[in-house]
DNA sequence: ATGCATCACTGCAAGTATGCATTTGCGCAA
DNA sequence: TTGCGCAAATGCATACTTGCAGTGATGCAT
């Protein structure tokens, strides 16, 4: 949380405007709701024009809620284990980690308010699961394709089947979280209520085969 | 096929008009290109105001390929039986049916081309298969509730959870044959392509448990 | 310090999409 | 057949979103 490196002039500005979109937007969708709230608004209050606006954000619901794309840092992926016998469990850890890159903002508290009082915010949690499964494939597809075991793969289907395969399988939990009714949006996805959804899964899995 | 039922004018014209509009879109699109067509010109062509283009259809994609929302019949759910043992794969099944009643247009062969030269088209594939989860998992969830072996559930976890869960696991097989290289939009799921992914679901479910 | 390449920002234009109020035309019953 | 209720269609206003071309500031090498 401490700045760590005094960045580039370009790259301290740029984090600046983002900073000052993303506060904006906040700020403007809960003194008057979301709708109300206008890009141009949000712009001009961030003193940039609206045409900047959406070179920092795809969407208006991503501004208000401080939200950045997913990136799948090569050290998380060196974590894995394909050999280990939980590699569904690590997978589902890693997406939640990929897709929770995505929250930006720092006010909890205002976040919170926030999707309590307009739920579609909440909506975009799904558009980046999807974003992070498939980030998250594609290194899963690498690493097992190094493998012994999975590299020779079973019939008809290769590593890069079989890792977007088990993304998909690992995304389960975290889709039904997700669409939880007591899913919480702000504080995400932890351990303890990854875990009972893993659980969920391992029992249907085990009923169904 | 034939045209059953004399159907009352209004719902006559109400066909004819989403009829005209697809007719139109596809047609457009196939000519000039699907971004150089525009919902003007689609609605103008068609002989109806713009507005009234986006009261038929959400985007211009589902005009161009003749997309309706997705239904889920009673009938189609009656025929699930959640005793047998491949409950997967049946809720699978289902679960392509409902995502492909969207598709309406006739006409395959120019559905083939648009898709092959513009693959964007294809996309909102997984958008329709959302919505086919959230309609099957409502039905299959009170197919549960009725059963005495799933109503008690497992630790914590009702009918509902159950259902929604399944319905996530059986749909990954699909989400898996429509994110591959060589899935065919146009003809969609069949047995013969679902089949193996389910193969596939199947072994690295018992690999990984 | 100078010059150059790059990147952020901007204005403009076009197109997509939605809400609301109004009009038009079908379906139905008196 | 006349009139009423309702659904479809429309016009209008507004907002979101993207592409493109141009401008200016930043970073960097000389």
């Amino acid at each position: 949380m401490t700045t760590a490196a005094p960045l580039p002039l370009r790259e301290r500005k740029k984090a600046e405007t983002w900073g000052a979109l993303h506060e904006s937007a906040a700020s403007l969708a809960l003194q008057h709701g979301v709708d109300e709230t206008t890009v141009e608004a949000i712009a001009a209050s961030a003193g940039v024009s609206p045409r900047t606006f959406f070179n920092y954000f795809h969407v208006k619901e991503d501004a208000i809620l401080g939200l950045r794309e997913p990136v799948l840092e090569p050290a998380q992926l060196s974590r894995i284990s394909v050999t280990a016998d939980d590699l569904v469990g690590q997978i589902s850890r890693l997406l939640v980690t990929v897709a929770w890159t995505a929250i930006g903002g720092t006010d909890r508290a205002r976040r919170r308010q926030l999707i309590a009082r307009y739920p579609n915010l909440a909506r975009r949690h799904m558009d980046y699961m999807v974003k992070a499964e498939r980030l998250v494939s594609q290194g899963i597809s690498g690493l097992l394709a190094q493998d012994p075991v999975w590299a020779a793969g079973a019939e008809g289907f290769g590593p890069e089947e079989a890792a977007r395969m088990l993304v998909m399988i690992a995304g389960v939990p975290i889709r039904f979280n997700i669409t939880s009714a007591d899913f919480d949006p702000v504080e995400g996805i932890s351990a303890e209520t990854l875990g009972p959804s893993l659980t969920l899964l391992h029992d249907l899995l085990r009923k169904i085969s």
